[in-house]
DNA sequence: GACCAAATGGACTAACCGGTACAATTAACA
DNA sequence: TGTTAATTGTACCGGTTAGTCCATTTGGTC
């Protein structure tokens, strides 16, 4: 501290040699940004402490995702990445409507448990009115087709005459979603509330049962 | 500015006289906070902000306040005090079992769609987990009661066999929650994503009845 | 092995922002 | 009317924080 205020500047020492790693150092920061972003949100995320957690320093964040909202958008943008990939890894053409309204429910609720993070960042995502969202092109050409593989089991299930007719599948795959996403989203809140512990394993398992009774509840006849 | 700065400190000039009025200028920081809370969060909310939406100075937050999280608490306090007096301003002891479900439903509903700022200003206490729920001895003594309401008229349709046995009242109550704070929380996202607007008075409309027709489907026999 | 673009480090800065010091005024009440 | 606690205004401060400057090293290419 002392004599580096006195030296000339970026004449620093510094450790003697180092290696070239682009991916590396890209993923460092991404992973170090998520964690950080998740917990504090875009406003309440500390640059210097995403800098501390990751292998290099804080000039890299500005090389490689120019400012915060940037990396943070980088950060959003993949975690939808990865819940596309997970939608598109389910192979539900094969099963009967109901298993297969079934298993999406489940899959979708198991999704949302399992990955408290992508919850809270579509949260915090949210609460900025979806503006990084709007700004991002890689979200534009994502093509997030939950939608697509309801329409298509629920085509299904209306024609063999176990679906009722008349249900959007924009509304089915909302009630999903807002009864997986909740469950995550909202367990603070109601822990303090009510003291009801939506983590717990059997209020969990329970939840995850009314959730896929209830879809089906909603589609059958 | 200029003379400003060699005045001495705090003998500046002030407008002639005013009138103290404590609760005025309370109320006055409250809405100017719950403005900008809700709208930026607690780490994004600026202090000079709220101050100059204000009628008064940033001095009197800090006098009435003690500082920014007091501030928070105080917002997410009265926010959670005024939909329990909603809550319990619904008389739904009087009407049969379905109907009393079907109104908890729609009502709780349109309490949501109507009232964002509830539903951001909860989505962000989730964000800081709850914290300052934790620590508010106001919510403690709060009693959110939406439970007993529930367990009532489930209980007598479960008497009049309308309803099957079984479920647990919380159970309920996160259906009917999770239905009605996703349509409001999750909109801005569902949007970008999915170009599909849950604010649209006819997608609105559809999704309240929805809501309902799912709750009174996952209680029927 | 000379050259050069890409990649990296470390110190530095300007603005911002929560919070405070000091002084003054008001209003209740004896 | 004098006293005093409650209330309010203005200027200011110190720490924090996003972002930058300058120099240096690496590694591919010809």
């Amino acid at each position: 501290m002392s004599k580096a205020a006195i030296r000339p500047r970026g004449a620093g020492r510094r450790s003697a040699s180092w290696t070239q790693d682009p991916e590396g150092v890209r993923r460092s920061i991404l992973d170090a940004a998520r964690l950080e972003f998740v917990e504090n949100g875009l406003s309440g995320a500390r640059v210097d402490e995403i800098a501390a957690r990751t292998a290099t320093s804080k000039r890299m964040i500005y090389y490689y995702f120019g400012d915060k909202e940037g990396l943070y958008r980088a950060v959003l943008e993949e975690m939808y990445e990865r819940i596309r990939a997970f939608e598109r890894g389910l192979d539900l053409a094969s099963l009967e409507p109901e298993e297969a309204m079934a298993r999406l429910t489940g899959f979708t609720f198991d999704y949302h448990a399992e990955n408290p993070d992508f919850v809270r960042m579509v949260m915090i995502e949210n609460i900025h009115h979806g503006r990084h969202l709007a700004t991002s092109d890689r979200i534009a050409t994502l093509n997030l087709s939950g939608i697509d593989v309801i329409r298509e089991a629920y085509g299904r299930g209306v024609a063999s005459g176990v679906f009722r007719p008349g249900i959007e599948p924009i509304d089915i795959h909302l009630t999903i979603s807002a009864l997986a996403f909740y469950n995550v989203s909202n367990r603070a809140s109601i822990r303090q509330v009510f003291g009801h512990d939506m983590g717990a394993p059997e209020a969990l398992a329970r939840r995850r049962e009314s959730a896929i009774d209830t879809v089906l509840r909603m589609l059958r006849r």
